[in-house]
DNA sequence: TTCGCTTAGTTATACGTATTACTAAAGCAA
DNA sequence: TTGCTTTAGTAATACGTATAACTAAGCGAA
């Protein structure tokens, strides 16, 4: 709008002025030499064919004209992206940002960045996810589906791209490229609720989502209720955010009759808030109803929500390296394996 | 499978049937046509030089061998990435997934995927991601930098890399395409400071991180304490951590004589900190003791923590639509503008 | 002299796509 | 018949890089 010259950026326009990224072919101009010897110089450490003195010249016309690899032409030439995907539900829950720095600690040492895409655990963003995959963008990916099952992720691992599941319980081993990394969700659940009914607690609910890693969970507490004669509650709301565990917690409110005496929250975000729905109504916590959570996410300490530690970096650093591994030559072949991290128990003041 | 041409092409013919992925060359081949037809029926909509029937054999063929456009190639050629870059110190940090998510709002729908990159708020780091983004890996950044200046950054928009800077005030308009957008973060912070005052805290102080936006809020807080007749009181740690934030507050709570009435955070993260500090030496809020913060994150209002709300889903968003509207032809000539949008304070009860 | 070896590179090609420029064949009018 | 238009495509090229295959010059040895 200004007095501003039109500038082209790229293009054979060749104006002089435009600072366009330059190639090695610019370089190689440059310093009077191919553009063959401009690569061999700027990737490997040792170059028999080219002398000090060159060698020296070409890395100073790079510095000089400020030169920065393409890294798309990069991808394509190479077929490697060094890229890893990270698909999850929501990165506003709480639980993944940790498992993305544990992914990064691993993945940028190797030479690997971090592309997020979130699902909101829907289907259909899962379906969009494979199809985004299935165009070279990453060369692994660590991933949570609520949906997909092994035969929907197939053909990742049919297409070269390995794939580290975050789950709720060992898989079997596969022929497939597809990992799994977990704690035991059922038996992180059912030490949860043995917890509760240790304090004393006869009538314990649990607040679950629709899908995902709640189903097992879900199992470990039936399993512990019913080997207890008590028998299981459950509240199911959609999805896992504060918004449904308050709900869940208000649908358990209204009862008429007796109500639980604990809530088990499926995830903390669940939990956090049920909690906040059982203030609002005027309960203490744990006096006139206990809450335990699932996952240990940073603010479950600040609450005091007593919970089920899972080890978030780790688990997305053991993802990580399970890739880079997977990506070393030769390193498709071996059947997928399942790897357990530990759970802890984390007793706080809700309980 | 039928035919058995199904060929190793990619990776020297080490496996026997892997599936590689099919290119244009593919379908062109198995449909009868040129790689250009291919690329033609696929990409237009409407193509004259294609008749329907030969258009419909190809899309046939290429649903049948599952084709997926190679997104590195297409970059290559196109010289786009389809790719927004989100710079930012810590993805752990509550206040920035909700940020991404509102970019993401905007980016997905206009084709653009987001990619995360954390500078921890050190200047190495924050160097690091302005090399990265010199290779062409997105087509525009949203970034909140600790410690690169315009100087340090107008090679990104130079080289043709719109870059829209999350900000803590207004910045003059400039020549480059460098947007910001903002919440006046000192106003912000003077009308907190105004808040604590008239609640009758007189002993004010304020924890404050060494850099980043931290500064601009303390600049709100000195002026309006001077004002009033006060002396600002400040405490100094690292990062935006709890950690940092504990620190500072028992560091205020060594202090023999008198301890301040009411402790300002610069941040959620601090004030969450600070807040725990405080509990944790017996004190209670606000009893014993007022507390604020900045931000608005999740947990705040799980917390009780009465703070400055910034819009965090609709920075990213604004954030999101200036670089979409940047990168439509001719968008990289108009200077750039810092946007606002509006704060609001959260009082809660922590003060 | 010829042969072989080393040095210092160069040339050529491929990755998969998008696009521009071109063309062969058919149809039709004059 | 020529000339022109339309139809239905194809061939060629470029994007920037990595790498395999090649070469020209110089030198020493047989």
């Amino acid at each position: 709008m200004t007095t501003s010259t039109t500038r082209t950026k790229r293009g054979k326009g060749r104006d002089k002025a435009a600072p366009a990224r330059p190639t090695q072919k610019d370089i190689a101009l440059a310093a009077g030499v191919s553009q063959a010897a401009v690569s061999l110089v700027l990737n490997k450490t040792e170059t028999p064919s080219v002398p000090s003195a060159t060698r020296t010249r070409i890395i100073e016309v790079a510095e000089g004209l400020g030169y920065r690899p393409n890294h798309p032409a990069r991808m394509l030439r190479s077929a490697r992206t060094m890229t890893f995907a990270c698909v999850i539900p929501d990165i506003t829950n709480p639980f993944y940002p940790g498992l993305v720095r544990g992914l990064q600690a691993v993945a940028a040492p190797a030479g690997y960045d971090v592309l997020i895409f979130d699902t909101d655990g829907r289907p259909e963003r899962e379906a969009r996810a494979i199809d985004w995959l299935l165009q070279g963008r990453a060369d692994g990916v660590v991933a949570t589906f609520f949906h997909l099952r092994v035969p929907q992720l197939a053909v990742l691992a049919r297409k070269g791209i390995p794939l580290v599941r975050l789950e709720s319980r060992h898989k079997p081993d596969g022929p497939l490229a597809i990992d799994s990394v977990y704690i035991d969700n059922a038996e992180a659940a059912a030490e949860m609720t043995r917890l509760l009914i240790a304090r004393g607690h006869r009538r314990i609910a649990m607040i679950q989502a629709e899908f995902g890693p709640s189903q097992r969970r879900a199992q470990g507490y039936s399993a512990v209720m019913r080997e207890a004669g008590l028998s299981p509650d459950f509240v199911t709301d959609s999805a896992y955010s504060e918004e449904s565990g308050a709900r869940a917690m208000n649908r358990l409110l209204e009862r008429r009759g007796e109500r639980p005496t604990a809530v088990f929250g499926a995830s903390d975000v669940l939990a956090l808030g049920a909690m906040e729905a059982a203030r609002n109504a005027g309960l203490s916590i744990p006096g006139d109803i206990a809450i335990a959570g699932f996952d240990d996410i940073p603010v479950a300490k600040l609450l005091g929500l007593t919970t089920v530690r899972q080890p978030e970096f780790d688990l997305g650093a053991l993802a990580a390296e399970t890739l880079v591994r997977r990506l070393q030559p030769g390193g498709l072949g071996s059947p997928g394996k399942s790897r357990e991290l530990k759970f802890e128990i984390m007793k706080r003041s809700s309980v």
